[in-house]
Formats: C-alpha cells, sequence, structure tokens
DNA sequence: CGGTGACTTAATCAAGCGTCCAACTGTGTG
DNA sequence: CACACAGTTGGACGCTTGATTAAGTCACCG
C-alpha cells in the first residue's frame, strides 16, 4: 500500500500535474480527471484538498508568478544596467528551456486569462514585468537612466523572450533553442550598444 | 425573409466568424453555435456548407497561411537586405495591429496544434518562416550572404513580430503597440549593424 | 409552375464535465 | 489496545453542451 502524503505534499503534486496537463491538454482540456490521474491520485481527493477546481488554478497561478519572480530576482545586483539586462533575459529563456511544460503552460494560461479579460491573467504577464523593470532601475550605472529607458529595455527582454519562448515551443527543438538563446542575447546587446551609447562588442 | 447567399459567400463568412470567436473564446470555446450565431447564420447551415466541423477549421488555416503569405510577399523586391528585413518586420506587425482578432486567433490556433502534434499547425508557422527566407534570399545584395544568415536574420524578425504580438494581444493597447513597433524595428536595424557591417567578405 | 439550391426547425444522441458522498484504511496518541 | 481522525477510494449524480441530421419550408430561375 502506497504511503500516505500530507495535504500540503498533495498540493504540490496537484499544482505540478496541472502545469503538465494544461500544456498538454491546454486550459480547457485541463479536467479534474486528467489532473488527478497526472498526479497519481484519486479523483476524490482532488476535492479533499482543494474545495474546488477554480482554486487549484489560483494555486497554479501563484505557481507560474513566483517562478517567474525568483528567476528574475536571481540575477546579480553588482551587474552593471547592460549586464543585468543580458542576465536578465538569459535566466528568463534557460527557465523557458528547463521546462517545456512550464513554457507551454505559461502561453496557455496568459491567452486564457485574456479571454477571460479577468485581471489576475495579465496580473502574471504586468507582474513579471513590473520585477523585470524593479530590477534594472536597482542596476548600479555611471549616468542617471530615465524611467522610459527602462521601460524600453524591460520591453525588449519581454519581446525577446516571448518570441524565444513561441518558437521553441512550437518546435520543441531544444538544440535549435540553444542556439537561439545566443542570438537573442546578442540582438539585445546590439541594440543596448545603440541605446545606451556605449561601444558595440565586437564578436 | 433575409436575402439568399451562394454558398460561396457563406463559407468565407463562417471562416471570419470562426477567426472571431476563436479570438474570443479560444479553439476549445469555438463550437459550431458561435460561430454559427457570430456569421448571422443558422446553426445547421454550417453544415449544409460544410461537412463537418473540422472541415470548416481546415478553411480557418488555409485562411490565415494565405494572409502570412499576402503580408510577407507584399516587400519590396527590389530593397537590399537589410531593407527587406525591415519591412518585413513591419508589415507583419502592422498585419496583427490591424486586427486584434487576426492576432489572438493565430496565437490560439498555433498553441492548439502543437497540442494536436500535428504537423497542420505547425505548418503555418513554418510556412510563413520558409517565406520570409525566401523573401529575405530574393534580396539584392553586394556580397553574397551565407545561408544560415538568412536563417539567423529570419529567425530574428520572426521572435521580434512574435514577442510583439504577445504584448500587443495580452494589453490590447493600441497606442503602446505603435510605440513598440517602433522599438521592435530598431532593435531589428542595431543587431543587423553589427551582424552584416561585421563579417565583411574578404578581410 | 416545377425544380433546384438556399435555408430552418427541432430533435437526437452521446460524451464528458465538476462535484459530492459514504464507506474504508492506515496511523499516531492516550 | 482502542479510538479518533487524516488520508483515500469507487461510484454515482445531475447537468451542460457538444456535433450532427432528418425533414420540412421558402425563394428564385428557367
Amino acid at each position: 500500500m502506497a504511503r500516505r502524503i500530507s495535504v500540503a505534499q498533495r498540493r504540490s503534486d496537484f499544482i505540478n500535474a496541472a502545469v503538465e496537463v494544461i500544456a498538454a491538454y491546454g486550459i480547457d482540456g485541463a479536467t479534474t480527471r486528467r489532473i488527478a490521474e497526472q498526479a497519481q491520485a484519486n479523483l476524490a481527493m482532488l476535492h479533499y484538498c482543494y474545495d474546488s477546481k477554480e482554486d487549484l488554478f489560483a494555486d497554479v497561478y501563484e505557481f507560474v508568478a513566483g517562478k517567474y519572480r525568483d528567476v528574475v530576482k536571481d540575477s546579480d545586483p553588482h551587474s552593471d544596467l547592460r549586464d543585468t539586462a543580458r542576465q536578465l533575459l538569459r535566466g528568463v529563456m534557460e527557465c523557458y528551456l528547463e521546462s517545456a511544460s512550464f513554457t507551454a503552460a505559461t502561453m496557455e494560461l496568459i491567452s486564457w486569462a485574456r479571454r477571460q479579460h479577468g485581471d489576475r491573467g495579465i496580473a502574471v504577464y504586468d507582474q513579471a514585468l513590473e520585477t523585470v523593470r524593479a530590477v534594472l532601475r536597482s542596476a548600479p550605472s555611471d549616468h542617471p537612466v530615465e524611467p522610459e529607458t527602462i521601460d524600453q529595455i524591460a520591453y525588449v527582454i519581454a519581446t525577446l523572450a516571448d518570441g524565444f519562448a513561441m518558437n521553441w515551443f512550437t518546435y520543441g527543438d531544444r538544440s535549435a533553442a540553444t542556439e537561439q538563446m545566443d542570438i537573442a542575447v546578442s540582438v539585445l546587446d546590439s541594440w543596448l550598444a545603440v541605446r545606451l551609447g556605449s561601444t558595440p562588442v565586437a564578436p
């Protein structure tokens, strides 16, 4: 007989299972039955741990948002602005590359959230973007950087990361994605050189 | 009694209606009832024009793929490589900006296609990318451009366009998107300057 | 005026959904 | 050891909603 598991641990299992199922079947295809099966738990177990499916999904949201927060805050606070930007982009892309399911599930969640025109869904995207701005602002710089510049850099990082994710989760080609990571970073770098007025880096 | 319409015209109505409904409710939410309602037609009418829902969706795919083809082929064939790339990126982004529904529906279709791991879905993305490559190849250039370089430029255009689309369809902020178009073009431009400028033929 | 193509009504059939209950089992505690 | 309770289960409820179609009605063209 299988060991008994605490509710807290079960909840965590359900969240991870939900990410997998959402990635594989989409939001609408993420049924309680499939999630329970993926979590190797009984269907009734899900309602023992969560009052409703919606409650579980709220936790899934928090999980995804938290992962972004961790990745973004992981950047070295002593680097200069340009290097911080590079690290942020690379960090997010590596996070995507690490788990295709996470990438796909995030995409599904964001597009689902947009459909419901609820704030909560956009919140994931919005919070992540705001955290990126905050980290960029805190990067030491020789001259003061205008807020508008920060916004633009954050936008470019997000754009490159999203575009990367799109390609990676569409083709699922890991080796191609690895090369594309380098391209994305070089693109950011070229633009920052022009935008911030430093000397461009020779390849 | 309403005017009578040819089957061909009806089909076109259904395709457009399907795009709207997919954008608003997602693929799984795009039911025959909703599509028929959006097309201001009877539910049975749909099955009078199409044998099945799947047949309609096949046409929707062809419609989306065709729109990409048109936009991409619309670029001026006399521009040099760098300008061609700029035009391609701008063209795709303008196409997105023109119709939020088209943008959203495309996203939905691509992520749905990935889930079904059928080739047909990826085909939309793939065909568009290949057409971009073809146009880039046909751009007149002083020195011969390596195939790898073409691939990379096409990838960067796709990445910037996808990232732009992601942000635009998430926030739906048209004025922000217009500014972001310029940023995206400037990013491409900076990178191209480095990428093409620093690879002389015979050093 | 008939027939063909456009159109509608209403029903069929079935699948699958979230949720819940009542019973059962293991485990730690007194 | 016995008891209480957290963890676990199979099964069923009721309900929504899906795609599809049979059969009938209407309008237009020759």
